[in-house]
This record gives structure tokens, C-alpha cells and sequence, in this order.
DNA sequence: AATGAATGAGCCTTCATTCAT
DNA sequence: TATGAATGAAGGCTCATTCAT
């Protein structure tokens, strides 16, 4: 009731603001991995992040906002990643080892849980959903981009019509192997190697003849 | 007054208890895939199920218990699925056709969101975790035979280590597809369906040389 | 709606109706003195009694009027039981073995839990209050008459003040007992026995000099 | 900001935090007198104790472990009383004194109510039923030696036999006074302090020779 | 007379959020 | 800026009671 300076309605801003935005987001990240969206208490998140409850509600309105970061975080990983198609030497191992790379907070994975928790949640907040088809439309036009790309320019020199197929394809592709690393953690990763191997050497071999469907 | 000894689900028998039963379970399911398992309440659950909280709980012993049986459900929809790959004429329209149906309470499909929960969920409840596995190890089993089986007999004539590689890429692949249908509804179904027919050709072609990954 | 007598408002009267009661008091005390008054559910009493949850409202307008019963018949007893002091030779034997007595579903004893938490009852239903009062005002009342009764009468010969004093001080001994029976079930036998023996020779020794309080 | 590292009782410490817990106890008291343990409702409790119910939760995990936590005071209560047998002087008129005094939350009484659903609660909890043995068993000990203790020292000079046979019945009537308590709340004063009186004098005079039982 | 399915109020407990300090 | 005590609205669940059969 004295020195209130009440201009500063959302968020904060300055170093010391986005530091402690980042440990609560990683603090919530860290409880909405191991019990959910709904599961993970403020109190949890308060205490992961070493901080009482009262100061998250400073940087953040709400839990959901909190969510919201999370989710938007993630998307902007995959934005991110976008284009890493182009090194198609080592893909299937860099994928296969992205697949058992331990649940850290590392701050530049798909966590599985959360993918699957945000895909979900897409079906309900519009919010949500739109951010995420907007990201996965990207995602998509980019991967036929790089297939259609010529092969001296570090692409696969698909036709148009083949490559947004393929981009479409691989998008599931990739998904499903992170619906997979929730479902069957322990999948044996030399399997998982050679399989990427195989199927991303069909989809993006040089095109001479197409088998008949 | 009918059949009374039926079989003995739960906590009742009977057929009245069966209806109830199911009753509540589409109820249940059908909250859980507009809410999420966690954010639907009981009481929206009986609302929708059309009956007081307290009787539910005639028939059910927790949340949880529903929890769990929706989900039990739902692996064994699947199970019931396992080997619908024979059918290889129409694989691919199929499969897209399911992807744009509609989201009522149909007792014998795989709903996107259930799905995904389903998965988030194997991540934390070792029970689930259990479920899911075995039924996903049966899936890829059968899979892999199928695609051993000789093309006469019905199969697509695989070597057993490709037949492996490609059943464990072709359930990334469905699996993918549920994403999808959570996180982009409205994708094309032309695309969809023909880019589901370019895969499955490459993934089921029979195998002369194999292409150089 | 249809044939409905509705002169029936309270109980039923006739010998089924009697027997029905009987049985739902048995297992509502067996449930009482297991859980307490509280904690025993009605579905409970009723499996306990072997009939439906229904039937016990045809013969009991309400689950506490059950409990007014119990407490009404546990009274009963000791009404019955006002006199016994006449027996004087065995009578610490007598109470004494009644401590250790199986707290099966005798109908005629009073059973400690039920003492006390009807105790407890009164001081806080009005009903239960003076119901319990009266009892043992009438008990206090007898023990008195007895010990004024003269010795060749079957009495104790007190004068009528010491005599008023003993008999307070005789109930109070008594229901102590049953405080002990439930505090301490596993106290010695003979040590109780003999215990009674020696304060009962106190309190009812023939007066010939006080002791000086 | 006071005295901060206080004793660590529960889940808090620091000396609002005891002083919370305390107002919480005593409305819990109360609510109990006047409801009893299970009547009670934790809404009514924090209602008496004018907070809110979560916050009762910051300092007990559960209303049971309020019961527990009532039931260990007053079995304190007892504790400390124990050796009060020495100041025979006036030891009827405490006694009576205490039977009329109010039922005010005074911290450092015997309700009569608690004390007999604590009674009937051993029957049930083997928790409640241990500490309340373990009390009664060191009560009547101490009782036995101060019976037996020489009467230049403050004791009764009885031999150790009579000694263990006294006390047992003088617990018993100390017990049976609660009863009476809660049972004829408005009993004479006057009656009850000379009743008393006179039976202290048998059972704590000097022995000579015993009366024949 | 008898059943047991059904109701709905109320209970214990949790938790997102606020606010005095 | 930071704390953590406090609030109060649900949430899951139980149970006395009713009623169609």
C-alpha cells in the first residue's frame, strides 16, 4: 500500500528477471517431466526451483502461463532444429542417440512426456493448438523444401509432389519415435539405429523409378 | 432377472452392471479426451454419465480404477488391430480414413488425445508403463512376422533382421500418425493417403536389392 | 402409490417384526463395539444382519435411532442388574469374571466400548443425558436401599448417610471396571479378583467405629 | 523474527508456528467435547480456531493426527498428575473440586469426554490402545509405591500386596469419577467430597488388621 | 416383506493464488 | 525483491437415506 509501483502489470524485465524466469521454467520443466501438467503443484515447482511460491506468481500470472512457456519453449526447439536435415551422414545416429539421451533438464531436447502432454493439450487450448500446427506446418514446408533441394546443394532433389509426402512421412516418423521413447524406454538402440538407417535410406534415395505402391 | 451369472468384472455382475459399467466408461472417456485424465472431474464424469458421483463409485472403486480401465481399453483395441496388416490393398486408405473420423465415443478406436495421455502417462505409473510395453513389444512381434511371411501365404516376404528393422519404423509410423491427428486435424486426406501409399510401397516393396542407405 | 398403509408410521409390531429387530440390534452392537458409533455404516450393520440396507429402515426410522435403542438396552441391563449386590459371597468373583467375559454378542452385558461411548453420548445428546441420569440415579438409589437393608434382611446394615456414600462410591468403583476393561483387557485376573475382594470387605464391613476420614 | 530455532515439533517450527498449532488444539478440543472425534468436521475445527481448513494442513498432516495429538496431551495430563497421592490432606476435596470445575479448554484437565472416547478408542487403535496401557500401567505403579511408601515419608505404609490391590481399585475409582462426570454431571458436591472422604480413609489407613472380605 | 440401486449432501484434503511483512 | 502464511474453491470419496421393483 506504499511504494507500489504498479505499472509493471505482466512480466518483468532486465537480467535478473530473465534469470529467474529460466530457473523457474527449468524448475517446472524438471516437475512437469516427472508428474505431469496437472500433477506438478506450484509448491513442487516453488521448491524445485528454490524459491518460495509467492515469488513465481512475479515473473509468471499464472500456472498455465507457466505451461504455456513450457510448451512454447519447446516449439521453439523444434524451430530450431529445423533444417538439421541437411546432414544426412550421421542422421539416423544422431536421432537414435537423441532417443536415450538421459531426461536432464537439458534445455535444448523434446522431452517425450512433454511432447506427448502438449500434443494432447493441442486437441484442447486452441491456444495451443495453433502455435502447434503452425510450428508442425513450418516444420513440414522446410523438410520439403530440403528434399526437393538439389542434391549438389545438400539436398535430395525430390520432385515436389514426392518430397511433401516424404516431409509429411518423416515429420510421423520422428514423432512416433518420441511417442516411442515413452513407451519402450529400454528399445535396444543399435535396432533403432539401423531401422532409422534403412527407412531414411528409402525415403531419401535418388529417384530413378518409384516402386508401385 | 436375466443372465445373473455373468462374468464377474469388478464389483458387480450382472447385466444392469455391465450397462452401468460401460455407461460410465464412455462417460469417463469421453471427458478425458475433452479435459484429460487429471483435469476431468468426477462429478463432470457422472454428469455426463448422466448419474449422481456416488454411484460410480458402485462400480468403480477410484478414479484411478476408471483411469485405468479406459486405458486398458484402448491397448486392447490395439491388440485386437494386430494383423490388419494382411489387408494390404487398402492399408493406406484405411488408415487415413481413421485419422479424419470422428471423435465420438466409438468404443473400438484409438482416440489421438487417450493415446498420447496414455503414453505421457507410461512415462510415470509403472502399471501403465507395464501395460503399454507388452502390448507394444506384441504389436512389433506381430509385425515383424507378418512381414516375414511369405507373399503367398499373405505376407510381404522380408528377411527377418529387415522384417524387424521395418516393423519397428512402420509403429513409429502409426504412432506418428496419432501425433498428427492431435496436432494437425485438418491435414489434407488426399495427401495423407497417398503419402501414406509412397511409404508403404518403399517399406512392403519385395526385396530384390536393397537400395544403399 | 397404489396400496400403501400408511398407519404405519413407526416401528411394526408382531413377533417377525421383533425377531427382525432383535437381529438388526445384534449386529448393529457387534458393529457399534467394533468401529463405534460413527464409523459403523449402515451398509455395514446391514451385511452384519445379512438383509439389505432398505430393510433396516422398515423397523428404524434413522441410524441414530438404532443407537438410542443399543444405549436403551445396554441401560435395560443394568436395571436388570440393580440387586445383585444382595449376593455378597462371590460377588468380586462375579465382577470380576465378567471383565474378562468374550465381548461376543451377549445380550445381556454390558459391553465396555458401548458403556463408554454412550457415557460420552450423554453429555452431549439431552435424550441420552437424562436417560442415563435417571438409570443411574436409580442404581445409586438401590445400592443405597441395600446397604441400609439390615444384615438379616440380606443387607449391609449401613446407617442411611455412610450408606449413601458407599453406593456413590460402589458405582463408581464399577464403572471404572469398565474403564479398566477397556484401557487395560489384559489385567490379571487374580489381582482383580482379589483386589474387589478386599475393597468390597471394606466397604460393606459391619459398622461399628468409623474410621475418621 | 523472535526466538526462530524453537523446538521442531511436527511440520513447522518458529514460535507462530507453535502458537497456531496451539490455537488449532484447542479448537480442536473443543469441537471434540462437543461433537466427539468423529463428528467433528475439520470445517467446524477451523471455524472454532477462526482460520481457514487448508490452513490446518500446514500444521497437522491429518485430523487424525489432531485426535492423536489431543489424546497424547491428555494422556500428559495424567502423567504429570501422577504422585499427587502424596498431599493426602485435602485430597477428597481436589478431587470433588475438580469433578465440578468447567469444561473451559483449560489445557491441564481430564475432559471427562475425551478421556472416555479416548477409553473406547484403545478398544479399536492399537496406537491409542499402547499409550493408553503404557500410562495406566506407570499411573498404577507409581500409585503402588507411593501406597507403599513409609508414612514418615509422605507415603500410606501398606505392604506391597494390599499396596498393588489399592491402587488398582483407587485407578479404578478415579476413572469411575470421570464417568460419573459426564454421566450425573450435576451430583451433589458435598456428597461426593465426603464420599470421597470416607473412602480414602479405608483404603489409604493405616493397617493393622484387615477387615475379613 | 425385501432388495439394492440411486441420490446428494457433506467430509477430508489439496492447491492455485494472494497478501502482509 | 522475497517470503511463506493464509485463503477458499474444488476435488475425490463416503454414507445415511430413499425408492422403484
Amino acid at each position: 500500500m506504499m511504494a507500489e509501483d504498479a505499472m509493471e502489470t505482466a512480466c518483468r524485465s532486465g537480467a535478473r528477471a530473465a534469470a529467474q524466469r529460466t530457473r523457474i521454467l527449468q524448475a517446472a520443466q524438471k516437475c512437469f517431466v516427472e508428474h505431469g501438467f496437472h500433477a506438478a503443484s506450484m509448491a513442487t515447482i516453488a521448491q524445485t526451483a528454490e524459491m518460495s511460491p509467492g515469488l513465481i506468481y512475479r515473473y509468471f500470472r499464472s500456472k498455465s502461463e507457466i505451461i504455456l512457456a513450457i510448451i512454447e519453449r519447446q516449439l521453439e526447439i523444434v524451430r530450431e532444429r529445423i533444417g538439421s536435415l541437411h546432414v544426412a551422414n550421421d542422421l539416423a545416429a544422431g536421432i537414435a542417440d537423441s532417443f536415450h539421451a538421459p531426461t536432464d533438464c537439458h534445455d535444448d531436447m523434446i522431452i517425450a512426456p512433454l511432447f506427448l502432454e502438449t500434443s494432447a493439450e493441442a486437441t484442447r487450448d486452441p491456444q495451443v493448438g495453433a502455435a502447434v500446427a503452425a510450428v508442425d506446418t513450418a516444420v513440414r514446408t522446410e523438410f520439403t523444401r530440403v528434399l526437393m533441394r538439389a542434391r549438389e546443394e545438400g539436398g535430395y532433389g525430390l520432385p515436389e509432389e514426392l518430397a511433401t509426402k516424404r516431409a509429411l512421412m518423416l515429420l510421423c516418423l520422428f514423432e512416433g519415435l518420441k511417442v516411442r521413447e515413452a513407451r519402450e524406454p529400454h528399445l535396444d538402440h543399435g535396432l533403432l539405429e539401423s531401422a532409422l538407417g534403412d527407412i531414411l535410406g528409402l525415403l531419401l534415395a535418388p529417384q530413378s523409378a518409384e516402386p508401385a505402391g
